[in-house]
DNA sequence: CACCAAAATGACAACGTTGTCATTTACGTA
DNA sequence: TACGTAAATGACAACGTTGTCATTTTGGTG
């Protein structure tokens, strides 16, 4: 592999004005540039990143800790929404920004990170961002000098981090129900020791209280964990309680969509037309599950992919603005939106 | 970030003797070796990667170019089985080897791969694995001097390369439906214009001929494209033809599990029952597909991660010993296996 | 032509480590 | 205790680049 050296000698410059021609400094007249690129094309000069870094302490990389990898293979039903998908959104921002992503994927269950963190700052990455697997707190990362971002999961309020908005995905989803008419909800949940599970409850019992519904009006259940597939029993049992009442409930929120799409043949054997008889919203637009659902599933996002980029944006950004603060107090929280399929009908009232 | 130099001087050793004691080099004295690691945890030294890469050139770093991220959030039943299962593969072999790996990820349909293979060599890799999205040839891609693997793809015969044994894989799914008494077989698969449609075709054809089935027993129909989703109409088509005729087919073999998966209700609507009239196998092992499909699919495994380790464990071959020359011309071929499940029905004949 | 200022180019030190070889220390034996 | 050898330690050059500042070249003006 050629070196600044070689090409200096072929083209017959100093290698300091190799170096000016390679990083496009501008004080150098087109003739020499010519000569000097030429000779760069034809030995195939790669500058050595290694040099650079020692240099100029700017490695241009970003590290970025994920077990999304070693994750999506697995049953993508059951899984839950892959957080490749943050991954994706982390990626787009350093490929605009031009800075070079260093993924290292943990195993899964893993939360021994210290090894991952040692060796991306052994590459003196410029910063790093540590995806959790599902919404949840964790202990704070212990690194010095280099920027640290949280995505899915959260520390304390200094520490930055980024967050889906659970609550409010889940109050859009109400209110989208309600604006189509529905007077009588129920909701199926996600188990509330998971901090999404007890979001996702708050924020659909709040938007039905700001919707002026009555206890009698709306029913909540919960107990599902994620990561496991609902028992058909279990959830057969809850839909089949719901539908033996008196008030029978014109729409059900579930708390994700392997809930809603499991619900689906369940509720067609209590003789449930779906939307015509009871409407049905999901959340996450787990395309794995939505492709597949008939009738389509009206669901909320969880907007992974938009986390990673506002996240991976906001870390650059500390970076080329070192004295800016974040204002608000971590985590940044963002929300999802409806999207509207086949699953929830008008109701004429 | 402290440097080697400040753990010198806190433990009073030479820096000679801090690098042996962070390489775990074996002429340190036990309580030198102490001082020198109680420094180092105080200081949370970090080595730095980019000197010791300019001394030792050894980088530590596998690269690997690929555009399973960029695609993991398409429609995870029209894109087929997502190559990430060969990153997969790919990170097992190099986590086991203690190598990092370096993951560049393009954007989909991307074919210049230059500027990310300069990004690589730029960084000393110590090797590069380019995985396609589909089994296809290539134009050999030029790198001096650093061992590079194709993945799913392949170039010249002297070229390293690893593909999917699509042609034998097609052939474990004739000879499965063949021991299970089936001996009137349909081949409904992948256009002919694509690598592992030709092969799976070949395969099937060539399997049925080995198994004694005559043309009368055998009917093969093909056009379908990767990437597209079957319409439906045109799947009903041929298989309302395939049930026309007097020899109906007793199995399908299909090209892919979509395929599979799409003509389960143009069976039933046709009046079959799976696998009681009809059995039916896919190809890929698609879990996105294979989970949701009732009754669940047999098929065969497209065996992405297989092929992703093998190429990796070949690749740090390759590296640790230089001299080793590969005997077999390549691409070397990965042959998957029969999953079963409930389509296939043992016919008692 | 001489002078001045701006543009272009080059010399060389420094970045943080490891490889090489010289020097020092410790241990065992006579 | 002296000697020899092996183990331990240290000095320093080198890796390939960029930052800093000195030197040279060029162009414009009087």
């Amino acid at each position: 592999m050629s070196t600044i050296h070689d090409v200096a000698k072929l083209a017959g410059v100093s290698i300091k004005t190799v170096s000016r021609v390679v990083n496009q400094e501008p004080s150098v007249r087109d003739a020499t540039r010519e000569r000097v690129q030429n000779a760069v094309d034809k030995l195939q000069y790669k500058p050595h990143n290694g040099a650079r870094l020692m240099r100029s302490s700017k490695s241009n990389l970003i590290g970025l800790i994920t077990s999304a990898i070693s994750t999506v293979s697995r049953d993508p039903v059951k899984a839950g929404l892959s957080s490749i998908h943050i991954v994706k959104g982390v990626q787009q921002a350093c490929r605009e920004a031009g800075k070079t992503l260093l993924i290292l994927d943990t195993e899964p269950d893993e939360t021994d990170i210290q090894h991952h963190i040692d060796i991306l700052l052994s590459h003196r990455v410029e910063g790093i961002i540590y995806i959790l697997d599902h919404h949840r707190l964790i202990a704070p990362p212990v690194v010095q000098d280099t920027p640290f971002w949280l995505v899915n999961g959260y520390s304390t309020p200094s520490f930055p981090a980024v967050v889906p908005n659970d609550y409010m995905g889940q109050q859009l989803a109400v209110e989208h129900l309600v604006e189509q008419g529905h007077s009588r909800l129920a909701y199926v949940g996600l188990a509330v020791e998971l901090e999404a599970g007890r979001l996702r409850r708050e924020g659909f019992i709040n938007a039905a209280e700001s919707a002026g519904l009555t206890n009698e009006d709306v029913q909540t259940t919960y107990g599902m964990k994620l990561g496991e597939t609902t028992p058909f029993s279990v959830l057969e049992n809850v839909l089949k309680q719901l539908f033996e009442q008196q008030n029978r409930p014109t729409a059900i929120c579930f708390g994700n969509d392997q809930m809603a799409m499991n619900a689906i043949p369940i509720l067609h054997s209590l003789g449930l037309r779906i939307p015509e008889d009871v409407s049905i919203i999901g959340f996450d637009n787990d395309m794995a599950i939505v492709s597949g659902t008939r009738p389509a599933l009206t669901t909320v996002t969880l907007p992974y992919q938009r986390m990673g980029n506002i996240t991976a944006k906001k870390l650059l950004q500390q970076l080329s603005e070192p004295d800016q603060e974040q204002a608000e107090p971590y985590p940044i929280k963002v929300t999802g939106e409806v999207v509207i399929r086949q699953s929830v009908e008008k109701l004429n009232n």
